[in-house]
DNA sequence: AAATGAAAATGTAAATATGACACTTACATT
DNA sequence: AATGTAAGTGTCATATTTACATTTTCATTT
């Protein structure tokens, strides 16, 4: 059964195809996701998710590099696709389906490579302005991701400055996941991994006794990056 | 900082859009893949996924749904999202964004309904024929999600019939991480979850003694869908 | 009718991982 | 020198995991 091959290519509608990445960060306090202003005539003043056009020699990953590149002035950042998001509605302007990707940055560490000539700005995940076409399904979306990865891969060093203290780790995993745990079961779990190298200095100012600095063991970690880790007591986590 | 909106989305190139879905079944020794044989002219008869084009009305899962149809005869196969494939060389006539979906189905369950106008068949997992474009990657992705999926929820049993027995089970998993399982743990292991209803009927015929069949306890298999399982032993699965 | 063969079914003990829980330590600030 | 605050640490009871071998069932063969 042959059909006409090229006449099917000729009769399909086009689309246009946008990228648009949601950016987690991570201040050691509050997840955060990285937001832009987009000067939108039709939708005034709307923040909006590092969006763009796929170019005509791209790849869908390296379109989403550049945009983000462009947007905010971040370069090489890790980028993981969510998916495809098309629904015939999603932009009232005309009919786009946008390929959503997601990264983890430490917000320290770039702050000031950031660009801020696009209002880009943090805003902490449980409390999220209004935001462009369906960019918080794509929100929704890539926080359950996260929670699915983090679950199972030390991903969580991904959102850290080099040096961290396991405070902060716990603080991270508490706020990724919404619950608390107990310091010692999870200091006990994390060092079992051997993933950590505890240094000598102390980060000094937080706490007044200081905690530890450790450093990820960065052979270790790409080695054992898909042996399946288990932070969470009990994990709720949806797909 | 504003911009000519309406101008930004005159100015873009526009793509096609096609949907393939990788259909995963199981006769209860061997994972398969539903393919058929596209009468394609540039591509001689080459085995390809279930694709086909996106409609200017459709949301991408029901483009998806309709292509499954109209290649198979299947209805209402659960179909979950990929990713989207978008190389800029990946189709040789004409740039195409493809959005991949996979699916999980019983093959003698299905047999009599698949449409053989278009050459659909099974293949063995391990021994696939040449595929279209960059099906094979879509393929290797689609194996990758199918084992992260399956380390962690129930969904082996979307590849059985409605009644199995605990070897069939135990097959399944074996076939999908590539592993053997020692069969007193899986049992108790998989009995555990309180997700299987023992029946009084034998499946007869396989073996001379015959294996208890074995329903899904519907109601729990919802509840608990996102508990989390650890079927296998020592996973070994990356994404 | 008895013997055979092939896969199904089942249990236990040792090792490991988990979860709950509270006190001590370090040090900056007063 | 005293105080306050977060960091750091250990134990025990329970649950889970792993490793491992024998018995059962019944269709087929003799």
């Amino acid at each position: 059964m042959k059909i006409n091959f090229l006449e099917q290519y000729r009769l399909q509608t086009k689309c246009l195809i946008a990228l648009d990445s949601i950016i987690f960060g991570f201040d050691g306090t509050d997840l955060k996701l990285l937001l832009v202003k987009r000067g939108i005539e039709t939708e005034h003043d709307t923040w909006s998710l590092m969006g763009g056009w796929l170019g005509s020699n791209e790849t869908l990953e390296g379109a989403a590099q550049r945009i983000v590149h462009e947007l905010t002035g971040l370069d090489d950042v890790y980028l993981e696709q969510l998916g495809a998001f098309g629904d015939p509605l999603r932009d009232p302007v005309e009919r786009t389906v946008s390929v959503a990707y997601f990264a983890l940055i430490n917000v320290p560490n770039y702050e000031d490579k950031i660009n801020h000539a696009f209002d880009a700005a943090w805003f902490p995940v449980r409390d999220l302005p209004e935001l462009l076409f369906d960019h918080l399904d794509m929100v929704e979306s890539a926080k359950e991701r996260l929670k699915y990865k983090a679950a199972f891969h030390p991903i969580g060093f991904e959102l850290l400055p080099e040096k961290f203290t396991l405070p902060q780790l716990q603080n991270l995993y508490e706020a990724i996941f919404g619950i608390k745990i107990d310091k010692r079961n999870f200091s006990r779990k994390i060092l079992s991994t051997n993933l950590l190298i505890k240094l000598k200095e102390k980060q000094k100012g937080f706490s007044k006794k200081g905690a530890f600095l450790y450093q990820l063991d960065a052979e270790r970690y790409k080695k054992d990056f898909n042996a399946f880790l288990n932070f969470i007591p009990n994990p709720d986590i949806m797909e």
